[in-house]
DNA sequence: ATCTAGTTTATAATAATTCTAAACTAGAAA
DNA sequence: TTTCTAGTTTAGAATTATTATAAACTAGAT
């Protein structure tokens, strides 16, 4: 894959978002997407990996920004585990998780994984956005 | 229902957790489960209403290591829910939650209104603690 | 090249939770 | 009953994650 390529898909992905395609944005964006496998993390870890051997930092501020920025347009998923940290995937596919209990580590379960057989109708005047099921394990 | 009766049976229950049952905790105990639904909270609602008409106080501190203590004893559930709080449920059987992201609220799922007819086997050398579902709904 | 709304940033503010260490208490032992 | 001690409660400080603020910067339209 040719770096340059994505930018430019990163660009119109942004644009298309209305989101100005700023050098901390696309720098977020190569971290994020530049990559085979999706991705877990919470803000911290983010921050720590963005800023590590970087030329220009990237301030915390603008890392709270894009990744909430980025949820909103639909690029990231928010995932749901507890405990007072934000945890982000950029799997936004539906599906699912182990949590370990442990380690706090998150492993995705791919969707046709979990089969639901039954899910109940929502309450009057709502729908479903998702539904996410979460798998806690220990040893 | 006799109050009395549930008391001594908080305190046995508290007992055989090794607990001491302190007034505080008993007071939680009568709060949280004398009550015919299951009841969600989290640590600011239930500070509230523990202390809302109350002659004796109950210290803040005191209710996060109640609430701590109750859910490593298993009385309490804690809810996936994300988003920098912490909900609780003492709905300790195997349940699943709508959480509407217009109100943040909770309801439960009653475990028969969700079938899953397939479910993946979890990492080497870990067991499943649990599979928890959550339904966010919106209008 | 100029201008402006959108963006970044350091820093302060807020919110939830955990820590601390002194005062208190349940309940076992004397 | 009184004494004693480990467990508990408590107010307040400390920590952690996140959000707000407002000044400086910049993308990109004019």
């Amino acid at each position: 894959m040719i770096i340059s390529d994505n930018l430019k898909m990163y660009v119109q992905k942004l644009r298309s978002s209305n989101l100005r395609p700023t050098k901390q944005r696309l720098k977020i964006c190569q971290f994020l997407f530049d990559r085979k496998k999706t991705f877990h993390f919470t803000v911290e870890t983010l921050n720590k990996k963005i800023n590590k051997n970087g030329t220009t930092k990237v301030s915390l501020a603008t890392i709270y920004n894009t990744v909430e920025a980025f949820t909103s347009a639909g690029y990231l998923k928010e995932i749901l585990t507890s405990k007072n940290k934000s945890y982000y995937d950029t799997n936004i596919k539906s599906h699912h998780h182990f949590y370990d209990e442990g380690s706090k580590e998150l492993t995705d379960i791919h969707y046709s994984q979990i089969k639901l057989s039954k899910v109940p109708v929502p309450p009057k005047g709502k729908k479903i956005k998702n539904l996410e099921v979460v798998i806690r394990i220990q040893k």
